[in-house]
This record gives structure tokens, C-alpha cells and sequence, in this order.
DNA sequence: CGTTAATTTGATCATCTTCAACATGAGTGG
DNA sequence: CCACTCATGTTGAAGATGATCAAATTAACG
């Protein structure tokens, strides 16, 4: 899972240009003069562990954040305590969209031992000043994760259970390949609890769905171990629900 | 339901400063001679009937748009011909959102006979470029827009058919209020299917709700015509759900 | 005023939730 | 190395919520 391409020392400057996921990331718009400068306001924040938060739902926002290994969950808490898994954030991807007007609306929470690089907000709107294309790709990545989130919304108001995950699934299996992983064979960092959370369902669901997907000869299920078998018929399964959704950038 | 405040010629230059609706659109955070200078690159459309599209599914996206009298909803296609409505637009609010990158992801279609105005995205860019306050409140505006298809999200995936309607109604109350009308009787513009496929429910099932909530008392329903009684009721019966979702730009 | 669309209401059915019991597995301490 | 515990995941059975099908009623509009 790991995905590291530094050392990782807390709050060390570091270099966009030797990240393996550049080419993912925020700066992918940028040349090198204008990448040099992005580079000069990215910090490095401590490694999360699992568990841990990159900020809480009521903490004033001051940075957007990209994870650089591991990953997190977007939570989303009502006034009664109910929660809401809005997305999943996995390395490359940009988070804590939320809120940027009134202090974050959502808690950033780690799901396994995780770095993330900080962007300072101040910074970015500075220097966004002077980078048009990096304005224009910010504006790019918030209105991605907008349709993102949309196509979330015709999942789960339209969508039965099974459609659900095998959309998620897909989602997950497109998102390890852009990164040079396996689109077949991966690891969830998620329980079964944060799933069927994100997915608007019961977590007995859920585990009754991997069986069943299982049971159809589509995938192997051994615990948060996935093997894809029939990523063609799983994309049928799915039905032409979707545009891509399922989050890639999240918060 | 009319908020016209100019005559509406077709494409002609219009004031914002004149505008009933300038404290809750785009401008409102720029100051006179700022103001001026955005007014220059707002276009007005002709009037659009009910049923006609502002824009549709796969067109190039080259502005965005204010409701300037008038409503509409923003409908997202999924490839199997599914149509999930993914917010209403009311006067004041921006959409138009989804898609900056790639062409328009959504439909927008007037449910009445509405006026808008337009946004070309170039002029927007470059004016922006030159004030940093109308870039800064594009950015909250699109923040904004995440936060409430986020609240959406939680809506769909955690509460039940009675709980998401009257999360609606109350919406809908707030956004009537914030506009100078009467935040407890007013008329909707979208129908029982509209509203129902919103919601991720049935036409009926909405039906029956209404049928419901007039029973116990809370509103009385006479069509498209609500009358909210009990409004403090209405919010309890919510629970402590949102945080101030369901949609006040879309899109 | 007649025709069509929208809405309401009823009855039945399916999906998914809930409750409960059990299995698995990682981590701890004896 | 094994027993114990707590967290996570699986499976079963019953129940509830909301969908679907069907029919009746009302509203909208030429």
C-alpha cells in the first residue's frame, strides 16, 4: 500500500517534482518555474496514524490538503450525531474542500498510518494570483469533486444496494490503476461499517452483497483482501450508472 | 412568485445595482466600481419558458448563470437514461457549476417561465484575475455548492422518506424567507415527480407524506400550495438532521 | 367542456434494516 | 504456545419502510 517516495520527517519542505504522484495532484497543470514556486508553500504535516484526524468538523480551515500515502475518510456530522461518510481520499488526491468559507464542515480521519502534504489556503490564494493555470486548476478540482459528489447523489437515490458497491468497487478498482496499481487485486483500508456508511446502507449489507458478488463468480472476498475476476461483468452489473462517480477528490 | 425587476428585453446590459437580488448573488461582496466592471460582462438570456433547457447534458460549458425571476431544476443523465434532479434553482442563485472542466454533466430546466443571466466564464476569469474579491467569492460560492450536495448526501444515505421531505419543505422555507417572502406559505414550482426523484423517493410515497404531515397537523397542502402551521413542529420533526442543506445553488 | 396530465389513495410486494447469534482474527498476558 | 478478549465480519430470521401496480380523483389547458 505504501507509497512513499520520501523520507518521511514532519514539516520537512518537499519536492513535488520527485513525487510519484505529480502527476495526480494539484500541481499537474503547472511548468517547472511555476511548479518551483507551488513547491515553496507545501508543508509536510506529522504522519497520522489510523485513527487520527487532519482536522475536526468547527476548526477554522486554513489549507487544502493532498495525501501523499495511506488514506482517509471524509466524515460528515449531523447536529443529532449521525454521521455521514462522504468520501474516500487515496494518495494524489486533494481533501478538505469543505468549508472553506465557514471553517471545515466535515472531520478528516485517517484509516490507516498516512501523509498528507498541507497547502495553506493564504498561500495557494496568493500565489494563485500570479499562476493563472494553477487557479484555473483549482477551480478544476473543486468543480470535479461538485460532480463527484452529484453523481454520488444519483447513486444513492436511485441505485439498489448491489449497484451501490459494485459502483464503489469499480470506483476503488479505476482509482488503484491510475496509480499504478492492480485494477483486480487491492486491499480496502475501510471496514465494512465505513462502506456501508458511505454507501447508505447497513453494514449486514454489505457483507451479504461481497458474499453474493462472490458467490456469482465476479470477485474473491477474503476479508478487505478483493480479487477482481470479471471486471467486465462487474461493469455490466453496475449497468451504465455512472459517469465515473465515486469520489477522487473529497471534502 | 415574479421577482422581475427590469423589463426583460432579450440580451440586454443590466444592472446589478438595480437588482432586488444583488445581496444574495455573485456581486455581493464587490464594491461600487468593482461592481462596474462585472455588470460590463453580464449578459441577460431571453426568458425561457417552462420546460425549455438553459443548457444541456454535453454542451460546452461557457458560462455560468444567476435566476433572476423564476426556478429550475438541474438534472443529471446517467448513460442508462436514469435523471436524477440534482438541486432547484431559485432567484438569487448561481448554477452552472457542473462541468467547468468538460462540458456540462447536467440539464437545467425551467419549471416556469424564468429569467437568467449569464456569466461567460472567460470574462468572469479575467475580471477576476483583477479582483480578488470576485475570486475569492467564486471559491466560497463552489465551496458552498460542496457543502450542500454533501448535506444532500447525508439526507439521502441516513434519514427516511418523512424526514428528507421535511428537510425539503424547511429548505425551501428558508431560501423563500432570505428572498422577502413569507417563509410559511408559498407555492411550489416543481411537481410531486420532481420533488420525489429529488428526494430519492416515490411520487407516491411523496403524496403520502404530504398527506401525512397535513394530518399531524404541521402544514396544510392544497396542490403546489404549502402552508406551513407549525414551523417550530416542522424542525423538530427534522431532528437536528442538517446543517442548512438541501441546495441554495446548483448545478 | 373535453382531453390529458398530475395527484391521491389503496393493496400488495420487495428490498433492505434490525436484532441476534456466531465466526474469525489480531493482540495481550499468562 | 495457548487461552482470553475485543473488534470486525458473517449469516439467519423477522419486520418495516418504501416501491410498484392499479384505480380513482382532481387539476390544467386548449
Amino acid at each position: 500500500m505504501s507509497v512513499d517516495s520520501v523520507i518521511n520527517l514532519p514539516q520537512v519542505r518537499l519536492s513535488c517534482r520527485d513525487c510519484s504522484l505529480a502527476e495526480l495532484c494539484l500541481p499537474r497543470g503547472l511548468d517547472a518555474q511555476d511548479l518551483e514556486r507551488f513547491e515553496a508553500v507545501v508543508g509536510q504535516k506529522p504522519p497520522l496514524q489510523s485513527g487520527e484526524l487532519a482536522y475536526h468538523a468547527g476548526d477554522a480551515s486554513h489549507a487544502l490538503y493532498a495525501v501523499k500515502s495511506g488514506s482517509l475518510k471524509i466524515v460528515m456530522s449531523a447536529l443529532d450525531g449521525e454521521e455521514q461518510i462522504i468520501g474516500f481520499s487515496m494518495p494524489g488526491e486533494l481533501f478538505g474542500f469543505d468549508g472553506i468559507q465557514n471553517g471545515h464542515t466535515c472531520t478528516a480521519v485517517a484509516l490507516e498510518r498516512t501523509n498528507i502534504c498541507e497547502l495553506p489556503l493564504d498561500s495557494i490564494s496568493e500565489i494563485s494570483k500570479e499562476i493563472p493555470s494553477l487557479n484555473r486548476e483549482l477551480y478544476k478540482v473543486m468543480a470535479h469533486e461538485i460532480s463527484l459528489d452529484q453523481s454520488m447523489l444519483l447513486l444513492l437515490a436511485r441505485r439498489n444496494a448491489e449497484d451501490r458497491l459494485a459502483a464503489f468497487l469499480l470506483s476503488l478498482s479505476q482509482r488503484f490503476a491510475n496509480r499504478g496499481f492492480s485494477e483486480v487485486d487491492f486491499t480496502l483500508s475501510m471496514s465494512r461499517h465505513d462502506i456501508a456508511n458511505y454507501l447508505g446502507l447497513a453494514a449486514e449489507t454489505v457483507s451479504r452483497l461481497f458474499s453474493r458478488l462472490a458467490d456469482g463468480g465476479l470477485l474473491a472476498v477474503n476479508g478487505r483482501k478483493i480479487k477482481i475476476h470479471n471486471l467486465q461483468g462487474l461493469r455490466q452489473r453496475v449497468g451504465d450508472c455512472l459517469g465515473g462517480a465515486t469520489s477522487a477528490t473529497a471534502g
